[in-house]
DNA sequence: CGCGTTTACTAAACCGGTTTACGTGCTTGT
DNA sequence: ACAAGCACGTAAACCGGTTTAGTAAACGCG
């Protein structure tokens, strides 16, 4: 494969003026420059990445680390994160962690090692503090979605106390006083926060003696079904409307309701979090909380280009989205005790 | 940050021994093992993979290309890919085409320029000689799930033409003698073989005088509403079922029916084909023809690696995966005709 | 003692770009 | 006629590894 010196043999100069004229440094008659053009067509030349990379030291890549490729949520905002960088000319490094923190200490360490240019990092599970080290230590670095407590640097979120808020509210407003929660455990700020807003939505309407429960767990399907499981077995004082804060969370969850013969929303109310996946064909159709997860995705690439001048000083910004409540046919009213 | 010359200094050695040391090409006695050991521990040393791939002419990174990652089958299948990446020490590169023939070439030609080691491509459209060229022209390269027909490269599909061949049978045990397959153009190989299947499994037991109808168009939502629209706004000699070959395509139709009043499977019957998204869960549950997604990328990624000394003599190899029937409640007996 | 072998290591070239700092040779102004 | 200035470039260092082809010293052995 033919290189800058090959070129530059074959164009009559030196591999410099190559070099400058291609990345526009250089100024050159028409005639030199149309004998370098032709060199390169001849010669079919294609600058090679990796000698580009490390004289430039930087690679025009960013790594996007994310808890699973194959959850609608993560693969709808990777699409966008994909999108958006391939605009900005950037290529995309992959990495899922499964969840398992060693992965995400292993990805964090290889960034660092120059790896790549900038880092967003998505999280599942509550943030501890050697993951925070590792953030603050890994150079150009955005957290979105799930907090990472500790870490000082730009972070984007939904507004996840809006939307607790605006499903406590709707559930109040369908009649619901003996409500359940379903989601991540509380040292997850957006599950805290998502828990937070529901409580404080819930209770304007319903008043103080409002009851609600909570179940803790992962944002998976499992943890959906469980929960629906021993949901269902319950015979008495049960919830009359479940708020399951994931997609994954309201598929296990339908899955054990429908086993266990029960029908929504006759039986129970459901509404649902994230609204990514084809909720709307469901039986019945989920009202859910929507997150903006191509908005996420985006902006997440925008904060991290932006954020490139890091300022000590000033603490890093944190946005936050709106979300949105949208209405199908998974909630009525409590059912009537027998 | 330290390079390899801080270190050889640090140790009073020279760079090439540590570097040797380091990729277990020399032998050193405990001492000074231990001292380029300290050396390393005390300057964070990390070697510059920058430096590594120019050096050594390869990246450790293999690129992927697919069409949408948002979509549930392809997010499926570059969660795999991405695994078994992960297993192998490499990076993944991802890139989306969203269909634009213009991207797919951009994206083969910086392959080529040695931005990696190989490249697994997938297309949802009817390849070109174009492109079939630069395939062959791209180095180590690996198509999946749709064909393109020129390529010489190794190849791996799932068994379309038996999927449709399940999906023919089914339906005309079912008692259907007038149909309706929704899929790709007939140019798209997958498309050509899942209908060719469906159309043998359908007369193996209907005979000849079964009636099939088609509606091409692309794996979209788009496309199944639109089909599904047409065929609610028919009122006489409509098929008694329909055979939708992709997710996207079985959930525009679902919506379209819905919105029509019509009531699977009373009305009509529905098949659909892939079953990555939660199916199950629709109303009533889809039965369909199962796509083994996660191990299409499993092998993608071995075949890739496999195929690395390429043979000019044998044509490549090309590997079929077997498909299952999943049964549900999408498919009933044909409605009596008023 | 002298010669071959092993041990322990290294100088320098190489991968293929980018960049700094410095010529040439020709025109122009005074 | 001579310096200044411009147009048109270039030599060589640099990025940070890997690798080839050695060398110097110690050691074993007849």
């Amino acid at each position: 494969m033919a290189n800058l010196q090959d070129v530059a043999k074959a164009a009559g100069v030196s591999k410099t003026t190559v070099s400058r004229y291609l990345n526009g440094s250089l100024e050159l008659p028409a005639k030199t420059a149309e004998a370098i053009d032709a060199a390169i067509r001849r010669l079919e030349y294609v600058p090679n990445p990796h000698a580009r990379r490390l004289s430039l030291g930087r690679s025009d890549t960013i790594a996007l680390v994310v808890p699973d490729i194959a959850s609608p949520f993560f693969a709808t905002f990777v699409a966008a994160v994909e999108a958006e960088a391939d605009k900005q000319g950037l290529s995309l490094a992959l990495h899922a962690t499964l969840n398992r923190p060693d992965r995400e200490i292993t990805y964090l360490d290889r960034i660092r090692q120059g790896h790549v240019d900038g880092l967003i990092f998505v999280t599942n599970h509550a943030g501890n503090a050697a993951l925070a080290a590792k953030l603050n230590s890994a150079g150009p670095c955005v957290v979105v979605d799930e907090d990472v407590a500790e870490a000082r640097v730009p972070k984007l979120f939904c507004d996840n106390e809006q939307g607790g808020y605006l499903a406590g509210r709707y559930l109040a407003e369908a009649g619901h006083r003996h409500v359940l929660f379903i989601g991540g455990i509380d040292q997850m700020i957006s599950g805290a926060r998502r828990f937070r807003g529901f409580e404080r939505g819930l209770r304007e309407v319903a008043g103080e003696t409002a009851k609600i429960e909570r179940s803790c767990g992962t944002y998976t399907f499992e943890a959906g079904r469980e929960a629906g499981r021993r949901f269902a077995a319950r015979t008495q004082a049960r919830p009359t409307a479940i708020f399951a804060t994931s997609d994954e969370l309201v598929i296990g969850l339908y899955e054990a309701l429908g086993e266990a013969g029960l029908v929504v929303p006759r039986d129970v109310s459901v509404m649902g979090f994230d609204d990514v996946g084809p909720l709307h064909l469901f039986a019945p159709a989920v009202t859910a909380i929507r997150q903006p997860v191509r908005e996420l995705g985006k902006r997440a690439l925008e904060l991290l280009l932006d954020a490139r001048p890091v300022d000590p000083a000033k603490p890093p910004a944190e946005a936050l989205l709106p979300v949105t409540l949208v209405e199908r046919h998974s909630v009525g009213p409590p059912p009537v005790v027998p």
